[in-house]
RNA sequence: GCUCCGAUGGUGUAGCCCGGCCAAGCAUACCGGCCUUUCAAGCCGGCGACCCGGGUCCAAAUCCCGGUCGGAGCACCA
């Protein structure tokens, strides 16, 4: 019976079964087809609330890259409700600059990322150890003073250590002295027992903890015993109450790792959502080689206008909203992707277009002298939307020099008319503009953009490196913030200094 | 090599879990037109994709198997 019916239905056309459906069941047609929006997926176990975690190291402020988890995070945060965690990372001393600590907040700050609650791994010391004791007593871990070669060998063969078989006794004994005696703990390290037969071999018996000698920024020569990040993060993962874990897909085997924690306490874990790798082209994204290149003088310093750090990109323009709607539309799926420029650049215009005020740049000004023989005013509008939303407003009179690009003045032609963009009409003679006239008569007309005699000198920085030198009109030297350079781009001026950053065309 | 992921137009994605509203949507880029005293914005139109091969099924982008390609990890970094 059932069968007949699919049979009979699929020996129609589309058209006589569209006709049938519109015939019998026209409520099914005025469904309308799902507006297309971009939407995070929604979260698997969600409760009462959420509690969520940006975890950085401290090891330079944030770049575009990083700014995809800490949107996500607070995405999913201003969702359901609950707490946003900025937990900085430095159990690593050889890997911090200290002033990322203030440089993070601030970097969050920006992008619009509501941190509820801060934690610094540093001040975590003791729950870190004391989280060792206990796993050390229940037999998950022990001490091991193998040098490095010959526990990885093991570790290879998939072989105990000599150390592993250690009464739990002994190994709370051994990491007691640790603690207490520097030397005694120099070579040594804590070493989770997972699998030694686990077919990955970074997975089989990891190490915990391991001694570093060297001063750490924020507890000096306190500590010598420093947790690796599979294990606080584990810890904290636990003890911060985290329900919903979202990094990228780099950590894959690190989640693997931190389970075991989880498995040994009995502990419930979070939601794990690992998102795709992004290259991003143009950008240089390593802190310790952008530090180097501050150091040496090649860059200004972390917002110099050629790196990809969020304070960078916001001296340049970009608004808080775009970094948001761009990893809203990236989506959280686990495929390798590129970032597009293009696609980031049309976001941020949609969202600083309307807010641009327009000003002539001329960049590799020609002098062109015009003789007026009335008085003529230009009245040009602030923005071209808005009506009432102020000019600028130059005067001419009698004989006068304006600015025109290298560019514009190579293509005139003799005879021909060329538009003074807002101001009047002239005809190219013999290497000459002469005046024809301000009303604009002619639509098929080359029209260019020009600067009045006092023009001031000015400069565009742009994210290559390259410096765009011109004249810019003397009403824009006052303003300050992202404006459009009409047939150049977009760029961000500063009130009086001379120079604007160059945001995108 | 081993382990684990993944594959939709030039790019970014939607759809895949729960097969039929998908001869595949949106955005961007590109091309054309309109509008415009900016080469911006806006409006209209166009181009262009389900990695390959099998299988299951009335029906596969969607499920299964194999292949190919790509990525990540294989640290006393995070």
């Amino acid at each position: 019976m059932i069968r007949e019916v699919i049979d009979e239905v699929n020996s129609k056309s589309e058209e006589e079964i569209s006709k049938i459906i519109a015939e019998k069941f026209p409520e099914e047609l005025a469904r309308e087809k799902k507006l297309q929006e971009h939407r995070l997926p929604d979260l698997e176990n969600v409760g009462e609330f959420v509690v969520m975690r940006m975890a950085p190291s401290p090891s330079g402020p944030l770049h575009i890259g990083h700014s995809r988890m800490a949107i996500l995070n607070d995405e999913y945060v201003k969702r359901y409700g609950g707490h946003l965690i900025l937990r900085i990372e430095d159990t690593n001393p050889k890997n911090i600059d200290p002033e990322s600590y203030s440089m993070i907040p601030q970097d969050l700050k920006f992008l619009g990322v509501n941190v509820t609650d801060n934690v610094i791994q540093s001040d975590r010391f003791p729950i870190y150890y004391e989280q060792a004791r206990i796993l050390m007593e229940n037999g998950h871990m022990y001490v091991c003073s193998c040098n490095p070669e010959e526990f990885r060998k093991l570790k290879l063969q998939g072989e105990a250590c000599p150390h592993r078989s250690q009464k739990p006794d002994e190994n709370t004994e051994l990491f007691r002295k640790m603690l207490s005696d520097r030397k005694f703990a120099t070579g040594k390290t804590v070493v989770l027992k997972t699998d030694l037969h686990h077919p990955n071999p970074s997975i089989r018996d990891w190490i915990a903890f391991r001694v570093l000698l060297q001063d750490h920024p924020r507890t000096g020569n306190r500590y010598w015993v420093y947790p690796t990040m599979n294990f606080s993060v584990a810890v904290d993962d636990h003890l911060l109450g985290l329900t919903h874990v979202i990094r990228g897909k780099d950590h894959l085997n690190n989640t693997d790792k931190q389970r075991y924690i989880f498995r040994y306490n009995g502990w419930k874990e979070p939601e794990y959502y690992h998102y795709g790798l992004v290259r991003i082209p143009d950008a240089m994204l390593h802190a310790s080689e952008m530090k180097a290149g501050i150091r040496s003088g090649k860059y200004t310093g972390w917002g110099d206008v050629r790196l990809p750090t969020i304070l960078a990109l916001s001296r340049r323009g970009y608004a808080p909203e775009t970094f948001r709607r761009y990893w809203v539309e990236s989506g959280m799926r686990e495929i390798d992707s590129e970032f597009s420029w293009d696609i980031f650049n049309s976001i941020n215009r949609e969202i600083i277009d309307p807010v641009a005020s327009r000003y002539f740049f001329v960049p590799s000004p020609v002098p062109i002298s015009i003789n007026f023989p009335d008085r003529i005013v230009a009245n040009i509008l602030l923005h071209p939307g808005k009506k009432d939303g102020g000019a600028r407003r130059y005067e001419f009179h009698g004989k006068t020099t304006i600015y025109v690009t290298n560019d514009d003045s190579r293509k005139f032609n003799e005879n021909e008319i060329i538009r003074l963009k807002d101001l009047c009409n002239v005809i190219w003679h013999g290497g000459d503009a002469e005046f024809a006239g301000a009303e604009n008569t002619r639509k098929d007309v080359k029209i260019i953009h020009w600067t009045p005699e006092n023009s001031i000198p000015y400069e565009v920085d742009r994210p290559d490196g390259t410096v765009v030198k011109g004249l810019l009109e003397p009403l824009g030297s006052e303003y300050d913030g992202v404006a459009q350079f009409e047939r150049f781009g977009y760029v961000r001026m500063f009130r009086g200094n001379g120079k604007a950053y160059f945001l995108h065309r």
